[in-house]
Formats: structure tokens, C-alpha cells, sequence
DNA sequence: CCCTATGGTGAGCACTGCTCTTGCAATCCT
DNA sequence: AGGATTGCAAGAGCAGTGCTCACCATAGGG
């Protein structure tokens, strides 16, 4: 049931056509209504079959909400990989500013699918986890401009590192492997710090958090806000279109 | 039938005994399946009633999960708000690690409990918001150690403010004006992004999103250390149980 | 002290996810 | 080319859900 890759034959193509608009329409479900309000039945409907054949491409409903969680990686990841490859390479901080702006935007624009893969796991806690491929194109990003960083290693007005205790090094050695190159541990530690402050800040914002707290209208201003302040926190140096002084 | 507070008469109070009963099961059944499991018909056979007799006390399901959101932002509230008691006041860094650590104990004890407030909105982005009340016990909390931080403004090691667009200054407004006091917008910006940031944190723990970046068995290290960086941010001054050099 | 508001009952509607049997048709193999 | 095999869709059905409603008993309060 796992068919996700070739298609060869006739009749395995058209199975992945089938597989494709029923994908389609739980989209725009979901969009719609949310996670909670999909329907299996209801999105067999649309489709224009009975509830019971959708089973015959996927095996639950989760399993479709999976390949819906899938989806919502991709889209994330592609908005953010185009946004970040539109700025000069050598803009550090544009690009970290690209990708951010391009990750909030992308949550604001599809709420719902945000919701499926950075709001509480819906099922139970199984779901995702082998989707660890779409899931780190967002990541990758970040860790692209990272390594950038190192390289061109202008200790400019970078924040001096602190000292870090040895349990807290071997904390993010996952994220410094992940990384690659030798990114210290302090940098890493400072990323994921950036990682969970960015997407906390879009969570909050879309889950109702920021009621009262952030004026409604000027949301974007102070994203744009933090972001900056990110920047600063991650020592990235002041971008190259408009260097002052 | 909002009937939360009085309970005069006797038939007034044994409504009330019974609403408690009902919350006291469905807690169970939240912490066991979590929201979406959560069933008012399953709720009802453990209280002992028919399905229908629960109406009486409760408008719809979504109105049951509503009153736990209140619940569980009331227990976040107290948790917090205790462990913070405990410090010295004038340590004003050991009542912010305080209100981390309980934070983030409080949601890893009740995780599903915490989803419900800080995960996805379940119902359809209707609920809370009339919840305010309870929903700020915790925020009160940082807000009164930046009230005693900026009184005793000792600008030690605290780092130099930002210059601040005049729309960023309007967009924390809110959050100034709460806070009390005559706070600096910068102190707000960066009170917003720690509450965020903290929030992020633990809701990236909680749901997996921490999966293959920081080591299982060392999360507490690293939160530890990301709370000691977020008190930096905010100007803590070092804790005065050691104080060094 | 009686009467009425209150709260419990059970049937029922429309919906859900999911299973299983049945039949048809396209595909593959000899 | 023909027959066996496989794939897909349909439909009925089960167990469960949220929610409504007509129906009563009873106990509390006027």
C-alpha cells in the first residue's frame, strides 16, 4: 500500500492518478475544514466514489492524513528553498530573512496543513517520523546559511560564544552531525534556539497566542522584528544590499 | 448554563457537585486518549449516566473540552506561579528558571493537557479567548519579575537596547500596557520572544519535533541552558544564590 | 403542601471509520 | 487467443460518535 514511487504499467499509473485526486481533494478539504473535520467519507464523496474503494489507496484515515502531513513538509520546504535562493548567496542575513518571512507567510497562506505538522499530533502521537526526508527541506535551508557562516568565518559582530557544559555539547551533537561541516557547538545550540523561537512565534500567532498581545495589524512588523534579532542572536553578519556606515 | 461560580440552594450545589464529577472523569479520559478521543458518550458511562443527561451540564463536547482548557491553563497557572513563589524575590534570574522549569514539568506531566492549550486549536478555531482570566496566571508571573527587574533597574549585564521602529513600539503596546509599569518597548520585544521561545521549546519537545536534534536523555541539559540564554536576553542579572567571581 | 422546574431516560437521526462479500473488468501468462 | 488472476469498485453492515427530543419521576422551593 506504500505505493509512492515508480508507476510502471498501465494500470498502476492510473492507480496513481486515482491516488493523486483523492489527494487533491483532502487537500482542499482540509483547507477547508481542518484536520479534525476530514472526512474519508466525505472526501469519497467529492471524488465521486464509495467511501469503502478510498481504502483501496489508502489504508486508514491517518494513512491519509500522513501523506497530507507529506504534502505540507513539501509545500513548506519549497516555499522556503525558493524564497532563500532568490537572495544573493553571499547575504547571509538576507537569506536567513528570506527563509523566515517565506515560513510564515506559507503558515498564514495554509493554516490548516501548518497546524498538521508543527500543532499537536492529531492521531496519538504515531503518525509521522519516517517523513524525515520532506521534513528537513525547511532545516536544510537553515543549515545551508550555517555552514556558509563558518566558512567565511568573519567573527564580525558575532555574539562571543559561551562556555557549554559537556552534557549540553553532547545535547546537539545530533545537530552539529546534521549540520555537517564543523559548526561549533555553540552555533548549533543557538540554531535550534532560532528553530524553536521562529516556528513559536508562527504557532503563536496562528493559534490565537499572540491575542492581546501583538496588535493584530502589526503582526508583521514584529515578526520582521524578531527575525532581525534572530539574525543578530545567530551572528550573521548585516546584509550586504544595504551595509550602513 | 455557564454556571461556574455561585451555587446557592441546595439543588444549586448538587448541580455543581455533579459538573465537577463529570470534569473529574473527562480529565482522566483527556489524559489518557487525549482530545480527539475524548468521547462524551464514553465520559457519561464512567459518570454512570446516559449520554444525554450530560447536556444538562454541558452545551456540546466542544463546551466539556472548553471547560478543560480552563482547567488545564488554571493548573499551568498554579504550577508555575508555585514554583516561582519558592525562589527569593530579589533573585530574579532563579524566579524566571523557576517558571521555565515548571513550565515545561507541568507540560510534560499532562501533555495532552498542554496540547489543548498550546497545540492546534481541536474544535475549529472557535474556543477560547472569553478564557482570559486563567490563561494569563502564567505571563502574570514573567510580568511581575519585569516589573521588580525594571524598579531595580541595575543595567549590569544587560544588553543595550535596539532602536525600535515606531510601529514595533505600537505592535508590543499590548504587552507593555500589561505588564504595568513603565517598561521599555525593547524590554517587551524581547519579553514576547522569550515567552515564544519558551513556548516553542517545550511544544517542539512535546511533539516530536525534536526528533534527531537534541538527544533524548538530554533535554532537560538543553532546556536548562536555553533558559539560562533566555534570562541573558531579557538582562537577568546572575543569580544571587551563586554569584561568581 | 402541592406544583413546577430540574435532571435523568431511551429512542432515534445523521454521521463517522472500517470490514467484508460480491461482481466486474482489465491484465498477464501460457 | 483464451483462461486464470489480479485489481478495483460497490454495497451492506457494524460499532461508535454528537446531538435532539418527547417523556417522566421526583425532590426543592415557593
Amino acid at each position: 500500500m506504500d505505493d509512492t514511487r515508480p508507476a510502471r504499467g498501465l494500470r498502476a499509473l492510473a492507480r496513481q492518478r486515482m491516488r493523486e485526486e483523492i489527494l487533491a481533494i483532502a487537500r482542499r478539504h482540509l483547507g477547508e475544514q481542518g484536520a479534525s473535520g476530514l472526512s474519508l467519507r466525505a472526501v469519497a464523496r467529492d471524488v465521486g466514489m464509495v467511501s469503502s474503494a478510498v481504502y483501496r489507496y489508502f489504508d486508514s484515515r491517518d494513512a491519509l492524513l500522513t501523506a497530507l502531513i507529506l504534502d505540507a513538509y513539501n509545500a513548506l520546504g519549497a516555499s522556503v528553498e525558493a524564497a532563500e535562493a532568490e537572495v544573493d548567496r553571499g547575504d547571509l542575513r538576507g537569506r536567513f530573512e528570506g527563509l523566515a518571512r517565506a515560513a510564515r507567510g506559507w503558515a498564514l497562506a495554509d493554516p490548516h496543513s501548518y497546524a498538521l505538522v508543527y500543532g499537536s499530533p492529531v492521531p496519538g502521537y504515531v503518525a509521522p517520523h519516517d517523513t524525515v526526508g520532506p521534513a528537513t527541506r525547511a532545516t536544510r535551508v537553515l543549515a545551508d546559511i550555517l555552514l556558509d557562516l563558518t566558512a567565511t568565518h568573519r567573527a564580525s559582530g558575532a555574539p562571543r560564544p559561551r562556555r557549554l557544559r559537556p552534557e549540553v555539547v553532547r545535547a546537539v551533537a545530533p545537530v552539529t552531525e546534521y549540520i555537517g561541516g564543523r559548526v561549533p557547538p555553540d552555533l548549533a545550540v543557538r540554531a535550534v534556539m532560532v528553530w524553536t523561537s521562529l516556528f513559536g512565534l508562527v504557532s503563536f500567532e496562528l493559534f490565537g497566542q499572540l491575542h492581546n498581545v501583538i496588535a493584530e495589524d502589526l503582526r508583521g512588523e514584529f515578526f520582521d522584528e524578531a527575525v532581525s534579532r534572530l539574525a543578530d542572536s545567530l551572528g550573521l553578519p548585516p546584509s550586504t544590499r544595504d551595509r550602513r556606515r
